[in-house]
Formats: C-alpha cells, structure tokens, sequence
DNA sequence: GCATTACATTTCGTGGCGCAATTAAGGCCG
DNA sequence: CGGCCTTAATTGCGCCACGAAATGTAATGC
C-alpha cells in the first residue's frame, strides 16, 4: 500500500494539496477543506475517496456542536502511517527524536559529541538513527543546526561544530540508507510552527529563539522568508540598549549581551560574586535578588525593544519565542512590555506572543517538520 | 469593445494573469509568459487570441537577438486604451496625474489646499479631475494619502489633513462619476514598483522613503506584507544614533531627528546661524561647508543603520528609496554605507539600493497603480 | 538550398471541475 | 412521533481548459 518513494501516489496538484491540508488542519471536514482550497464540495468527495482507499486518510467520527443538519465526517492523516527522524545538532550534543507524520515524538535518543570530526559525527547519528528506528521504517530523516545551509542539504559553514563546506545530507543518506534533508535550525523550527504550530493560522509571524544566542524567523504571506545570508544570525548583536553591558565581540547592549544565557549568568554572576548559571541567574531575580532583578529587567526591556522592532518592521500577526533560553521571557515579561511600549506607536496593535517550550524537543520537531515537508511535496533526495 | 466595466471580459483566471503579465513585464513573447505562468505553448496562443482579438493586445514587433530560430513575436498592451488618474493628497496641494495603463503619466494638475474641510478638497479634487479628462474616458481614479485607510476606500485617520472616518472613496466617486480607490500613498508607491517599477523582479523588496516623515514598504514572497496599523508610521521614530539630536516629539537620534527634511534644514540652519531650506542645506553639504556636512553624514550613518535594520530583518534583494527627501541618500551615500557596514555582519551580502525620482509624479503614479490594479483585477468599486 | 533551430498554431483527447439533483443524517417542533 | 428543515456528502452530467503531438512558420548557418 504505502509506498516509499511517493506519498499520495497521483501527482496531481489539488490531491496533493487536500492530503496536506488535512495533514496541516488536524481532523477537519470535507467542506472545511473544501472553503479553504476554493474548491466545491463535490471535488472533496472525489479527491478523498482514493486517499481514503489508500489508507493515507481515515473518517474519525462525526462532529456537529449542536448545529442542525447532517453532522459532519472528519477526516484526518493515519499519523503513524509513516515515521520521521527530527535531529538537532548542538555544540557537544545530538538529540534525535523518532516522530510521526505530525512531528509529534514518539522516543528519544542523545549522543555526546566529543569529536566534532564529519565522520565520526555521522557514524554516531547513523547509531542514534538505528536505536531509533528498530523494526521501524522511517520515511526521512531532517537535521537542524546552527549555521548556514544550502539547498536543504549542504552546510556551508557551521561555527559552533568548525564544519565547512560539507554535504551532510548526502553523508547521513549514504551512512542510513534514508533520505535525508538539512537547514538551518531556526529555519526548521520556523517551518515547524508554520506548518504544525502556533503560526499555522497566519499570514504573517515571527519567530524569535533565545538561548546561546538570539534568532529570527519570519513568514509572510505564508511562505518563509529567507536569503542566502540566513544562518549567520544576522540579529544576534542587534542594537537594543545604548547604555547597555558589552558583549565578547565589542557591542554595547546588543542582542547578544542582554539576551544570551552566557551573558546573563556572566552578568548576574559577576553582580553576586559567584558564578551561576542562566536558569539559577533567572531564579535569583523570581525570587526578587536585587542586583539579579535589574539585570534581567534590563534583559526583559532588551526584549522588548527587539520585539518592537519586529513588530514595526514586519507587521506580524503573533510572535512565537523559543529556545532553551524562553525562560527569559516570562520571568521579565514585565519588562518585555515596558521595553515594547517604548519603541511602539501607542495607536498600533500588539500581536500576541506565544512561547514555545524550549526544551530541545522542539528543535526536533522542527528537523522532523523539514523531513515531513519534502516527503509531501516530493521533494526528497533519491537515495541512491 | 473596450467595456468599461471590465477588462478581460472573460473571467477565466489565466486569460486575466496573461493580461496582467502582458501589463507589467513589457513587449514580452508568448513563449516567455507560459514560462512565467507554468503553461504550454498551446494555451498562450489559445489565451492570447481573444484578447488581441479585443484589442486589448497588440504584436509589436519581432525580436531575435541573433539567435537562430523563429523570431519571438512580441505582445503589449495598448497602454493609451485606458486612462487613470492617480492623486496625491499633500498637506496643502493636491497633485492629480492623467496616466495611461502602465501609470505613466501623460498630464499633471496642481491645486492648492488652503481649506482642508473634505467636501472643499472633494470639490477641487473634482476640478482637477475634469480638467484632466476632457474629452477622454478615465476608468478609474486612485488617491494616495499619508495615513490609516481601510479596504482602499475609507480613511480612518489623515493627522496633516485633520481627518478622521471620511469614506473618501465614496466622496470622490459621487463626486466624479468615476470608481475610485484609496490606500495610504506608501503602500501605493510600494504596490506601483511592485507591479511595474524596480521590483517586479523581485520576490522581497523594501521601500523607504525620505522628506517630511520616514515610511517604510516592504513585500515578501511577491505580495505586500501590511497590516491593520499600516500607515501609522511605525519607523517615524526609529532609534539610529542614541548620540543625535532630539527630534520635536523628544527622541534622541530618531528617524525623525535624524531623516526628515525639517530637521536636517534646521539643524543645518542652526549650525550655520541662518536659515536654510531642505535642499540649500544638501547643497551646502555637497559644497563642503564642513558644519552641514557632519549633520549629513550623522543623517547618512542614520539611513544607513535604518537600511541595516531593514536588511537583517526583512532580507530584501532590493531596496528603493524614494520620497521627496531622496537626495539624502545621494548625497550621504559614503556615510550610508558606512552606517550600513555597522550593523550588518561582514559576510552577508548587501542588495542593491537604487533611487526613485523624488518628486510629486512618483506618489501620482503610486496612486494610479491602485486604480489599474482594482480595474484589472478586477475589484473596483461600482459607481452606482 | 537544405539542415537546423525555435516560436506559433492546429488538432485532439483527457480529465478536473462545478452545477444540479439526490441521498444521508441529524435537529426542530407541533 | 413523524414530517420538515438544515447541512453534509455523493452521484450524474457536461463543459472546457489544458497539454501532447503534429504541423506550420520564419529566421540562421554552412
């Protein structure tokens, strides 16, 4: 039944597009689908009929809310049909995760990274691969990090791991025997909630990642927007604070001083005369240490003004907040405020912010998101 | 033939995106626009024929550039078959252009607002309107104006004009006769380089815009991104120099400080202990007089950090800059790049920056682009 | 002059689509 | 409780937009 190689079989467009609404919308009706596609009512009974009949959609239940008329059928995708591999490469670790067709993980493996050598890289991500997939058939494999990627396949430079110019899709394929895709990580977790997430409502959000250092992710008009210089963290030393703490690379207040959990346990350590770490320096100011408190108000105000920004500059409908540092955000979300008023014209509307979990599943999700995309669009590399 | 109400009679949707390619990319070949349009060779002669047929299009030409082959044969519109009139709505003049399908324009009218009350600028706006049209069909009337305007027809607020909720579409179209449409003047310069001007090429481009305020456009993925506080002006202010001087609202190395047309003539003026207008100060800048030179390359570095901000945020492949005040960017383009070196990271790559006129026709010809559009498209208000 | 190249057109069959009518499945109400 | 209403899903039907293939057309090149 389920092949491989293809995913709803028929290449035809609006099959395509029903498969993958369903797929984006959770259980959703015929004539739902139908109003979203501008398609009639009888096009859905004929285009779900063979992706019923394939066993790539299921009828789950009826659902009326109390309205009158024929109840409606939801459909939905049979989520385990398939299995994906989401893979988050860190600085000294890779955490795989085995996900269904919703990115939603299904088991966990981690691996150390004590040689950043491609080779030896690989060859553990291949053993966390296997773990995970035993007695399984894992359609793809997406693998998010921190750098710059062309071609959802081929890193061009990745600092934190010293890698240059290396074809790590075509590595992972040849060391796995699945297909396998790469992006940035940001990228991947913006397409994440693009697709899955918060965002999949909107026309337009952004997405802002705190931990190590500071991200951005923008989609607008329902499409990422990005460019060739995506992966250098190109907002990682925004100007928010003229008066503000230096950062190792010379800036006064940017993103990076204010808003990275190296910074802020540097800055709260060096404030109490003894070292801590982030979320110890975030304990502190909750439980209302003085010297803590103002460093992470200056933080939150930092925020604030880079979420401002954003907000003037691309209009977006919500705001996501991720990474392992989100912490940040809801401790001095005060502050974040403060920080938004300052920079917002007190006329304009502020979209809501949503924060993600920022642990690293959802960099996992967001790999596996890269994964499940080019499996349904049929953008998958060969493997051979 | 040429049926006001309409334009491609037909409603069949690649009949009108044929058209529309026609319209914005030139003297083009049919075998160009199935490219453009993922269509067969079949379906343009097909798609062409009526509308040739109608008059709507005309071959003009062959083109072989030496190739062999048969030579392409080269559609266009009949750019004088239609006439719009775009209108630009200052705080004392009102400047209304006669143009053709393209928004070139054939013909200007100037009137002097002295009164603002809106049934006295309707009543002007009518004058230059008729005088204008003698003798010719206008199909449309398009009006920029800096402010909040709602579905491209009712201004919710217009501070220079002192208008609040005034359905000024309505107005003009009773007053005239002639379906009208409304936007904020930003969103229509952004809309006319979108479809016709610098970048309708691009997928991403960012529009700013120099004189008595700063304003921003920008479209991603093809489309503009906007949203319901657009014309509020939400970079007016933007922090670029916590060093600069206070602009009247007191922020310190604001937008406004720093950019606007006022500021910089008084600073100049002040500096040089007379007073100078916008253009004298520029002059006495590119002159050498050392006073007005450091206020301009402040103002530069400002645009240039703006610029920086735009491009880390929003990833253009273009900027235009446009505005009455664009000889700004001219003038301090070494500052402007030094500014943009400062906040931008050394490996990413610049877009090209490139310059509109600067003068009244550009916002006219912003204003009929929304006429043209809601005509072709299509959704022009009835006059009924 | 004939081969080559590439744009344009004609013919023809397929198939995706919506309209209209029909069936299905529940509330609403006297 | 049994029509009646409402909304969802399906079936039948015909239209017509589209591309494949073949043909026509107009240039270059040797």
């Amino acid at each position: 039944m389920t092949s491989e190689s293809t995913w709803t079989q028929r290449s035809d467009p609006s099959s395509q597009s029903v498969a993958i609404e369903v797929l984006r919308r959770g259980p959703i009706s015929r004539i739902e689908i139908a109003r979203r596609l501008n398609l009639s009512a009888p096009s859905l009974s004929r285009l779900t009929a063979p992706l019923i009949e394939q066993g790539l959609l299921i009828e789950t239940g009826t659902q009326n809310e109390g309205r009158v008329g024929r109840p409606t059928q939801l459909l939905d995708v049979q989520a385990g049909a398939r299995n994906f591999i989401g893979i988050k490469l860190r600085e000294n670790e890779l955490v795989a995760a085995l996900t269904d067709l919703r990115g939603d993980i299904i088991s966990y493996e981690t691996r150390a990274l004590t040689d950043r050598t491609p080779s030896v890289v690989v060859a553990l991500l291949a053993d966390a691969v296997a773990e995970l997939s035993r007695g399984l058939v894992v359609s793809a494999i997406g693998i998010g990090i921190g750098g710059l990627v062309r071609d959802r396949s081929y890193v061009v430079s990745a600092r934190f791991l010293e890698w240059d110019e290396l074809p790590l899709a075509e590595l992972v394929t040849r060391a796995t025997g699945i297909p396998t895709v790469v992006d940035n990580d940001l990228i991947a977790f913006t397409e994440y909630e693009r697709w899955f997430g918060a965002g999949s409502d909107d026309d337009r959000f952004a997405v802002v990642s705190l931990g190590a250092g500071t991200g951005f992710g923008l989609v607008a008009n329902r499409e990422l927007v990005v460019n060739e210089d995506y992966g250098l963290g190109l907002i990682g030393h925004w100007p928010l604070d003229p008066l503000g703490p230096m950062c190792p690379a010379g800036h006064r207040g940017c993103a990076h001083a204010l808003l990275s959990s190296d910074c802020i346990a540097r800055n709260v350590g060096a404030a109490i005369g003894r070292d801590v770490d982030y979320d110890e320096a975030l304990d502190l100011a909750e439980a209302g240490q003085p010297a803590a408190r103002e460093i992470l108000s200056a933080s939150g105000r930092g925020l604030g003004r880079l979420l401002a920004a954003v907000c003037n500059m691309t209009m977006p409908q919500r705001i996501i907040i991720g990474g392992e540092g989100v912490r940040l955000a809801i401790v001095a979300e005060d502050a974040v405020q403060q920080g938004l008023a300052l920079d917002r014209d007190s006329r304009a509307h502020n979209p809501p912010i949503v924060y993600a979990n920022g642990d690293n599943r959802e960099w996992c999700r967001g790999a596996a998101a890269l994964a499940i995309q080019a499996m349904v669009l049929g953008t998958l590399p060969s493997t051979a």
